[in-house]
DNA sequence: GTGATAACTGAACAATCGTTCAGATCATAG
DNA sequence: CTATGATCTGAACGATTGTTCAGTTATCAC
């Protein structure tokens, strides 16, 4: 085995990676071309089939990566507490979490369409894996009368699109700390729900 | 002036108009051709340029009647009652309005990155004028102490994101009729506001 | 009928697409 | 040093892209 030490490889797999996430988050899945990704990494398109066997795989990759991190951080907030601490502890996850990878998140919203389809049933799975997360919390919170909700799964959704719609206009140089929105978001959640 | 009446374009003109937002919804912009377009219409793709001139303007142009069609249905809400009553009837109306038109909605919101620069500012304009009139009932409702909101932009933001969130999963034969679905929505937003 | 013209076809244009691959390059193992 | 094999280049592939346009077709006014 050649090469161990100083390879190439563990240098320009992530940038083809990071370059792919950049492009396809500012024009879109189709509108990228491989020799894009090839000249941002800086490198002949032919190179990048070291590192996927398609673009379509490439796209996946970076989907299903994003979807796991989230599902392996939501899962490490813990059960404890009471239904209203779980739920102020999962907007805030939400909101910080999404906020740190704007473009993981985009694609992963947006490029949904641009999946064949087995790759697609895939994504939406753990899409709606994430979102029973948060419908057990609004659920517990039903029955201990925590919580008043006329319809626990589209109250997911609701709080749900409410936080991701943070990623369309939050800047960390902007007027308001992470914070702070995290705080705001909290007080319209609650009062959503109670 | 010959063919003015059976001509043949006021009937093609917006069949290639409904094609194009059809495909665009479904695929993408960049992932949709002149040529799929002009299949589905039941024409050869140099007949399209009887009806744009190009590519890019048939996306802005969709684009624009939509929002145009906002704004004005928007006004013809009138300004008449309380906040409270303000914020019902935009509600109500903004989830409606959405719910029949979910292509050019879907269309209007993930297309904007494949707007060249001066289509994608007067789009942007016409969306914050709409947001502009929703945060003008919350900021109303703060003066007269109807509404509580630590900051009128975000819960503007943050009311339009979750009411729009509608659009990915409601279907009219569903589990939910639009006037169910208003009401819950109405009461979530009524309670985040208050 | 005839003439006018809107509407459309079908072929062509250069450019770009995703992908493949033989061969060049180069750091490392031995 | 040489041999090895990972890494990358550069050219090529057939297919498809948006767009143009000379020529055909169809429907109207007269």
């Amino acid at each position: 085995m050649a090469r161990t030490t100083g390879s190439h490889s563990e240098i320009t797999g992530p940038r083809v990676r990071e370059a792919a996430l950049r492009l396809f988050a500012r024009h879109g899945y189709a509108a990228v071309s491989m020799r894009q990704i090839a000249t941002e990494v800086g490198v002949q398109a032919g190179a990048l089939y070291n590192y996927t066997p398609d673009k379509q795989s490439l796209l996946f990759s970076l989907m299903r990566g994003h979807m796991d991190e989230l599902l392996a951080a939501r899962k490490a907030l813990g059960e404890e507490g009471s239904p209203t601490d779980r739920l102020e502890r999962f907007t805030r996850f939400h909101i910080s979490f999404h906020s740190e990878r704007p473009e993981a998140v985009f694609i992963s919203y947006m490029e949904l369409r641009s999946l064949e389809p087995e790759n697609f049933q895939i994504i939406e799975s753990l899409r709606r894996d994430y979102e029973n997360a948060l419908e057990g919390i609004l659920r517990d919170g039903m029955d201990s009368g925590a919580f008043t909700v006329a319809d626990p799964k589209i109250a997911t959704l609701a709080v749900i699109a409410m936080l991701t719609g943070v990623n369309t206009w939050y800047r960390s140089a902007g007027r308001l700390t992470l914070e702070e929105v995290e705080q705001i978001y909290w007080d319209m959640v609650r009062r959503c729900v109670s």
